[in-house]
DNA sequence: GTGGTGACGACAC
DNA sequence: GGTGTCGCCACCA
């Protein structure tokens, strides 16, 4: 029963280019609720169970830190990000404004 | 049906 | 500027 919120979620996360991230407040924000950016952490959680690839990895919190890292299934999400180009150190993401794919910006609702 | 929690963010102090 | 608290909505017990 995947909610709207949740959906749009998925298919902004799914856009993000490679090499870029995202935040939870940006993708909430984009949805219309800044505020909700919690929904966003939850739809992240429940991408466990979807039958889609969501680039998780590629959504971190607004201080560019690997906040769900310890939740990702994957032997290291900061060698995933690395792989994408982008540096992580301790898991902070380094340039975080550099490499921040804001879709309120990009896809300029 | 109620209460508590959660991969966070913004505002108040 | 750092810390504390509230908010937001969905899911689990």
């Amino acid at each position: 029963m995947e909610s709207d919120f949740f959906k749009m979620v998925y298919e902004v996360v799914q856009l993000i280019p490679n090499g870029r991230v995202t935040s939870y407040g940006a993708i909430a924000k984009y949805l219309g609720s800044s505020r909700s950016s919690r929904m966003v952490g939850w739809a992240m959680n429940a991408a466990h169970s979807l039958p889609y690839k969501i680039p998780a990895h590629r959504v971190v919190n607004r201080n560019g830190l690997l906040s769900g890292k310890m939740h990702f299934p994957a032997p290291g999400m900061q060698s995933l990000l690395e792989r994408e180009g982008i540096v992580v150190i301790n898991d902070q993401i380094q340039n975080f404004k550099e490499v921040f794919w804001d879709p309120n910006t990009e896809l300029s609702l």
